[in-house]
DNA sequence: TGCCAAGCGGACGAGATCGTCCACTTGAGC
DNA sequence: GCTCAAGTGGACGATCTCGTCCGCTTGGCA
């Protein structure tokens, strides 16, 4: 019994048609998380998707297991807008590209903010590895902006969380308010290049980027 | 039966325990929203208050006026910091000052930050004086320190709006994370300086400023 | 002290959501 | 085509929350 996988056809050890019922959910529960938020009933995702309510349990025994999956997309569309800003010869528009690009998507997918910011207090989970490898880059992002006098020198990895967070909250409270978004973000990046620098900051926060959802790993969260 | 009040003891008209009981359900509120958050049950407030639910639901028939009335003392304590700003000789430290309590408050009174998001959509309150006089106040404020040379000339009333909910939603996000939230508005009030002024920025929100919970109204709630 | 309207509390029915259980269906290999 | 494990759906009991109803209690005034 245990082992013996000759009979199941795909890769991911489903059978086709339950492959589909999974890409089905998580088509409904994007929908359905956009239009009611993310804590709408688990029996309206299975509705919209066609199945029945067993048959989401199933593939996603949590509601948490659901939104994670259904958002794994946009959390790798972040953890990527980290690699290319490494990448970018130029640290600053990296950093800033990284930033607008996070902001964009909190912005554009609707339900996706709180996803994003649902996932975050979780820093035990199984993509640790991952989010480790996230936070070092982004040190090294930082440092690299910052020996090029493009970024503030008293900027702490950490204002990265609260600038996300903030703007996270801002998209939740006035959602399809675009203008209010870009603002924010306009203003916060000016504020992290040196030239804002005047006063003294308060001290950071003490909040470990390890808990950062940049990395969320594959698009499965299928376990 | 109409209009006679020749047996009702208090100005607010409610007898005397009535009265008591009415303080008793508010202190509970705060300190059940507190806890977990505006969405409590309402039995919760009731039993902590020591008080059946008939009776919290006489005083505050939906659940939205509790979360009104519980938190309109900090309210009132927005209101007054806009008083106090306008008073305030050199404008910019008025604007700053203004700023900081109301995140202040937010960041200390736990509850508070929803029900301030929750409180922002309603423009069409009770209220409505209240918020028109607030709104040009704040236009007022703006006026002068951008006049001062302090304030960025392309500051928009709505960014405070944009401050303030995203703060709100940091604070929602990381609650007694105090350093976040010191930082974010520090980094804030940084780009709001003329000084900062470098680039120009997106345009602002169409918000109307008329939907600031800033000023509240009274202390009472009680309709 | 007595009256009585204002005030009170808890039981209760309605409605929503959760997550499981089980009998039926179907895909995939032979 | 046949077999059967994987897959499915919806009914169901448990739990929770809401907001009202109604009989009892009490504060305030005469």
């Amino acid at each position: 019994m245990v082992g013996d996988s000759s009979r199941i056809a795909g890769q991911d050890g489903l059978r086709a048609d339950a492959r589909r019922n999974r890409q089905r959910i998580l088509a409904a529960a994007r929908s359905v998380f956009a239009e009611h938020g993310i804590d709408a009933p688990m029996a309206t995702v299975a509705r919209r998707a066609g199945v029945g309510v067993a048959t989401l349990y199933r593939r996603f025994p949590t509601r948490d297991a659901l939104v994670r999956a259904a958002f794994a997309q946009q959390m790798d569309t972040c953890a990527r807008a980290l690699t290319e800003a490494l990448a970018d010869p130029d640290p600053w528009r990296g950093f800033q590209r990284l930033v607008e690009t996070v902001c964009a998507l909190q912005r554009e997918e609707r339900g996706f903010p709180a996803a994003f910011a649902a996932a975050f207090p979780d820093s035990t989970g199984e993509h640790a590895r991952a989010r480790e490898r996230a936070e070092r880059d982004f040190m090294t992002l930082v440092r690299r902006a910052q020996a090029a006098g493009a970024l503030r020198p008293d900027f702490h990895p950490s204002d990265l969380v609260v600038a996300l967070l903030s703007h996270c909250g801002l998209v939740t409270a006035l959602p399809g308010d675009r203008a209010a978004s870009r603002r924010l973000v306009a203003y916060l990046l000016q504020s992290f290049r040196a030239e804002a620098a005047h006063g003294a900051l308060p001290a950071p926060s003490a909040l470990s980027l390890r808990s950062l959802p940049l990395a969320a790993g594959g698009s499965t969260g299928h376990a």
